[in-house]
DNA sequence: GATGAATGAGCATTCATTCAT
DNA sequence: AATGAATGAATGCTCATTCAT
């Protein structure tokens, strides 16, 4: 039982592994599941066992991208102190992970968007989600005098939208530099939005 | 000769209208010929006459959208004095343009990702565009003393990035309020971004 | 114009003329599409111009069917004087036109059933109007004397059914006779069953 | 070991009779085996390892029934003096059988074709198995002198067609009435087709 | 210029059957 | 005996594109 368990969980494990692949390297609507069950190493009916369609496979890549990012950034939040470090050191969390896996990053960004309206409301949940997030340590910082009062929503929207835009440009880029460069920049003119004008960054490795 | 000509241009129009509407009823992918087709009042044979393709349709329709925006941007701006409140003005014309049809941002800043590899460097080079307008006037600020150095190429992507996140989530609420008001909080955080404090807002109409 | 029509009325005909070769040969749900585009010497795609799904060509069929047996015993019938005479001309009738086609009555009384759940409605309502045919002229025969009173609505469902178990036989037997054969004895027990001992035959040729 | 078989014959029973439970559900070619299965309580393995495939069940449900049939009819017959009063018994107690188990009639007289080119056979062989009853209790009714000579094997088909027409056009009808209330105005008719104006029904219980 | 009929490659999905455990 | 994971052939349907009239 136990064994069969863990086969199963590997087995989708390896199908979304390689619906990343397929769905970054041709987009949501040409990659066929005929390609994912091949670069998973099974049988299109292996892929209909484990998801009972395709837009469940997407479904399930968007939301453990989701997961994975939000971990890594509220591990980032509880090693800091302070509304703004956590913040600061959540969005460089963020820009290092979307570093580390470009067509992850293309996929969240570009792909999930477009591959049709279905989509349009899980994605709108996800970014509204990071928007949050943001809003409520800015809220915090508020609330300790940090940051002097404003739209905490709107500037939740707009920071990520930023940080959104910066990976975005990066990842369309065909000669792309290294995206971690960008952040120092991008930090001081978020910060600077809400009225911060110095603070010295996360000092977290490399 | 001469009315033929113009005749021709008209029915181009006409298809690109029922392009709009059709993409955004339905999406790129989703969209079929045959329904832009009679929402043209023409045939499929008549689309392939004026278009080669489906994708060129899509293109024409983002050029145009892409072209009516920087019009109005440079109308606003050759209305307006020094590099700041020029950008105002230019981003208020955004805001109102997309505000005035939501159908054309869903567009604009959805369904163009997604509608296949091809249009992603398109939909690169016209984000590419708006940014390097705002990083131009951003430079002109620097040089005229009115803001202190800073990256201007980031400032660029970021303050779109920002734009384009505000405008996004208004197009995918089921329920949207009126995306103008979001601008004077918006416009306070891209300026404080860039180190200017105050500054009145721009005095364009309504 | 006319002549468009013309033509694509006859690819209609040809399209019905190929699925009822294969829906007999292979029956409603072996019948791949394909098969039918290809015997009626057309794409796949032309099927979908003028059909709209698999079930529509077959139902179609099944009217042209219905459609042809119903005119042709309309004509018998008033060709003749007198309900038993008529009724007996129209079982003649509908007995050698299914001799003469055996792949459609295959069709009409093997296939139609079990092609699906959504079809037996259908079926249903083909056998009931056969069947109020037959209960129409024998309530006519009651109602001039001719018979004494009887359930003329079950008469009409058993000797239809009669009839369809006779041709249905006979559509299965690996060496079939000539089914119209059968019918001056079919017909004698019928018109005893309502009580008629003696009655000529009808003089229809051959 | 005995044991051990008993467990395996209730098994096929209770696959026989999800079997039944599905197939009338669904027709026979929507009927999943995996419904089949967890309807039996089962896993499709499980089914397999009882019949080699699809058909088998489906055959063995057939079997099933016709058996059925048949053993009620030979109850009735052997209760019964006379060639005719047996038939009538026999043809009676077939229809008390359907008119209790309406999905068993669907199944026997409607999915039974159409599910497939390979059961046609079978099915032929059924139904010449009831049509050749009823023949053999007429050609004793002739020997007996009870009836007059006429052709018994055109008579026990349509007979059997008869009685099938009714009991189909019960189990298409939205809201059927009883069936058993059709059979004395059946049996009427039946009875005067060979020539044999009264006789008293059966005197079989309820 | 315009039309509508035709094409055919492409694709998601289903499902009977197999088989290692 | 039983399970459930895996297989892969089969198929209805879509739709951009072409082209004779």
């Amino acid at each position: 039982m136990k064994v069969e368990q863990e086969r199963s969980i590997a087995r989708r494990q390896r199908i979304v592994d390689a619906a990343l692949e397929v769905f970054s390297r041709r987009g949501y609507r040409d990659a066929a599941m005929d390609e994912i069950a091949s670069e998973a190493e099974t049988s299109k009916g292996g892929l209909y066992f484990h998801f009972p369609n395709k837009q469940a496979i997407f479904l399930a890549l968007l939301d453990r991208t989701a997961r994975l990012l939000r971990e890594r950034a509220e591990e980032a939040i509880t090693a800091h102190d302070g509304p703004l470090a956590r913040l600061d050191a959540a969005l460089l969390v963020v820009i290092r992970t979307f570093a580390g896996h470009r067509s992850l990053a293309r996929l969240f960004l570009i792909e999930a968007f477009g591959a049709g309206r279905e989509f349009n409301r899980r994605m709108a949940e996800i970014h509204a989600e990071f928007a949050e997030l943001i809003t409520r340590h800015l809220d915090e910082a508020v609330a300790q005098g940090a940051i002097q009062p404003l739209d905490t929503k709107l500037a939740g929207k707009a920071w990520f939208g930023a940080l959104n835009e910066v990976v975005t440009a990066w990842v369309l880029d065909d000669e792309p530099g290294r995206l971690e460069d960008s952040y120092p920049a991008l930090r001081v003119l978020l910060l600077r939005s809400v009225g911060v004008l110095e603070q010295e960054g996360p000092r977290t490795g490399v």
